[in-house]
DNA sequence: TGTGTTATGACACAACAGTGCCATAAGGCT
DNA sequence: AGCCTTATGGCACTGTTGTGTCATAACACA
């Protein structure tokens, strides 16, 4: 089971052909339509049963095309912006980071909105199915780095807090509620993800800061 | 048009096949399944070509009856909530009428969090399309009932941006990123929600309150 | 080079989304 | 009542999803 004495598994070529689905697939949703399983796998010059084995689901091999195609954008964007920033001393350089970070991942989120909002609908499922695709929690990894430098200074509870409120002040979500539901443009949008993110922040630090650390 | 003679169209008829249609994908939209054409046209006592000639296609069906559903929980819950409450005079009761709007909207969006998902992912189109249904209002116009009394010391903007920060938080986008990025109990999510949300206020009070009003 | 494991392909099959066609039942009007 | 309009139901058909089964090709290892 765990460790027959040859493995047996033919690696590289599960990773070809799950590659070459993988790749077809980003392709054809770039192109705009949701294509089918056929599609897929014609363009990836393999069987559909063959594409059925690697992906249950269609949803599921569009999903991780999705999000494969869109891997690398949020990243991309911090990296390219020097990393969250160098250390610092004190809240306003938290604060500083924080806006980075935040405007990072909404001028991302702007520029992929299409994308985001299928990957949007693929992983809200109707109910927590198991069988499901889990998202990615980058937001929270982003967030916690953002926050790195202020994290000893805040209890755990109120650390876990405020990346909970950060979380839905900025991504996707916001994105699409402050466009779908108050008809803000990008810029506006953003705006307003900053200031929530930065007065939640500022709160938290002066509501715990004068004081010690740890709970 | 809006009064031919004799119209010729059985409108009693065509309303009461549709209303059937409705109510029957709701009740099985709200047990949390994606119901297909021909389960809801059975359900309804229908033929499955009757359907389509009412919903010309599934997604049509369920949008329109998810929403129809999110219609009837959210009127409901206002209602029960005796709307947002009386008068008052500081701060404090302003900070308390919109703690009560969040914990209501939460506690409504958890009860029903099955259909809601549904409505976000049927709703959530791959853009701002104008021909596809839109979601209501409602979030925007409790937030605006709640903080009504708070309006006139507040610049037009800065009004506006806390609305629209307010809505980051809550309503069923802040409860599924709460459960499903951050795994937090219907309680916690409802803690976090009301924090971010009085955080808000109490900092949009503070930066522009002693002032007057009017941009 | 052979040999056994393993991924793959071909075929079949059930279920569902849509659509067209036509007979028929249910409505309204005199 | 009778009649004409209109909504409905039944059937057939295409294309897709998802699954099972089994033969075969490709691989890894000796």
């Amino acid at each position: 089971m765990a460790t027959t004495k040859s493995s047996g598994e033919r690696v590289q070529q599960k990773g070809r052909t799950r590659s070459a689905l993988l790749s077809a697939a980003i392709t054809l949703v770039s192109a705009g339509s949701a294509p089918s399983v056929a599609e897929v796998a014609d363009a990836a010059k393999v069987s559909r049963r063959t594409a059925y084995r690697y992906f249950p689901t269609q949803e599921q091999l569009l999903v991780e095309a999705s999000l494969e195609g869109v891997r690398g954008i949020i990243s991309g964007a911090i990296e390219g912006n020097g990393g969250v920033g160098k250390a610092g001393k004190g809240a306003a350089d938290i604060e500083a980071r924080l806006d980075r970070v935040v405007h990072a991942m909404q001028q991302s989120a702007a520029e992929n909105e299409q994308l985001l909002r299928s990957m949007i609908r693929l992983t809200v499922g109707t109910r927590p199915d198991p069988k499901r695709l889990k998202r990615g929690y980058r937001r929270i990894e982003l967030i916690a780095q953002a926050l790195a430098p202020a994290k000893k200074e805040l209890w755990k509870r109120r650390y876990e807090r405020l990346v909970s409120a950060l979380s839905l002040c900025m991504g996707i979500e916001a994105l699409i509620i402050l466009r779908d539901l108050r008809g803000l443009s990008e810029n506006d949008a953003e705006d307003v993800s900053r200031w929530a993110a930065r007065t939640l922040l500022r709160e938290s630090l002066l509501e715990a800061a004068p004081k010690r650390k740890r709970k």
